[in-house]
DNA sequence: CAATATTTAGTACAATTGTACTAAAAAATA
DNA sequence: TATTTTTTAGTACAATTGTACTAAATATTG
């Protein structure tokens, strides 16, 4: 790719990330890297096209963490969670006005609409295979593990959005709250030999 | 109140519901109800003095629900629950564009702050009254109470939101997925006894 | 070198926004 | 009724925005 086009891709995410969206225009951009704005539009036709450019790419980074996954089962649950979160927090800005952008931009929310649905299904089967292995307690609740998922996705994707609310800045205790949120989360479904690996991967959590 | 400046907030909550806030201008809302927008600058002398009075209106309409909370305490908590839902879902504008009103607004976001933290005492107050109650398990992970609520109050500000980008509409079953995803958040750390509430409570949801 | 394609800067424009200001209309008060 | 206050409409303005368009500069190619 060309080294302006990319320029203003990590350009727009930086501002993006600083000033949230709504508050920095092409003008802004471009003045921030020192080139005219009629250059910027010369690479990037329309505004959103440098958002679904950055989203798009979000997205891939994701799914390349995703198929990595593969020895040790809880363990490297607990560790595709780290690596989303420290995705997420580079591109937060995303995050941050996940709902307008999807208001605004019929492409990404289309997107991201059977996304999520592809992650459902991806997460009831590691829970299937967490059951297997004994590392997972079978559901009591009626699509338990299926609400689960809602309340994980939920938090995975406003967490960011949650913490700015309280009046707090983000930074890596952010990041750190967020594991052990998720992790926590998980807990009070596991086995007996569930809870003994947990022990293992976070003993500081441990009473 | 002025029935002019009453009609002024009723119309901009139901336009900000259905068009999100930034996609909303005064203009917008006089035409609306077929007034000049001098007049309503009459009566709200800045845009924002419209978001903060409707926001007040909010807090306030929360806060009269939960001092109203006595008796059988499980069921009690899940009442609130349904209840806070409920207005959550009248003034669902204000959870969608969270984040950018608090960016926006130093009011709001100071205010939405300190409430936040008053809301967690409650939250552990009441746990310890359950606890005390027997009807929630000890602490067995660190802070394990306070983050339950942290994750709550994330899937609570922001289920909507998370409804909207999975590309649905807002209706009355986002309803009673929020109040189902809510009480399976607090089922697992339930005592036997606290377990048979919840089945008398929700039958629905036992397998 | 000449010709062509790519990249850049600059200008212009139409639309929208929040808000300030003035004056008329309506209501309240004396 | 007279006058004072409250409410309403209308106009104007400065600022900002995304984008279209033109022409110059630069790089590439033959």
């Amino acid at each position: 790719m060309n080294a302006t086009k990319q320029k203003i891709l990590t350009t727009s995410l930086t501002l993006f990330n600083q000033h949230g969206i709504a508050k920095v225009s092409l003008r802004t951009i471009a003045d921030s890297m020192q080139i005219s704005v009629g250059n910027l539009q010369y690479h990037f036709k329309k505004r959103d096209a440098i958002l679904e450019t950055l989203y798009f790419e979000l997205v891939e980074k994701i799914d390349r963490i995703i198929i990595t996954a593969t020895d040790d089962l809880l363990a490297s649950v607990c560790a595709i969670t780290t690596e989303i979160c420290a995705l997420f927090f580079e591109y937060r800005f995303f995050l941050l006005d996940f709902t307008a952008i999807c208001r605004n931009n019929e492409k990404i929310k289309q997107h991201y609409a059977s996304l999520y649905k592809r992650r459902e299904a991806e997460f009831l089967q590691i829970v299937a295979m967490l059951i297997q292995h004994g590392l997972l307690r079978q559901e009591v609740l009626q699509h338990e593990f299926l609400y689960l998922f809602k309340r994980m996705e939920v938090i995975s994707n406003f967490w960011f959005s949650s913490v700015l609310t309280q009046g707090h800045e983000l930074s890596e205790s952010t990041i750190q709250e967020y594991e052990i949120m998720m992790s926590q989360n998980l807990y009070p479904y596991l086995t007996e030999k569930g809870k003994l690996q947990y022990r293992k991967i976070f003993p500081d959590q441990m009473l």
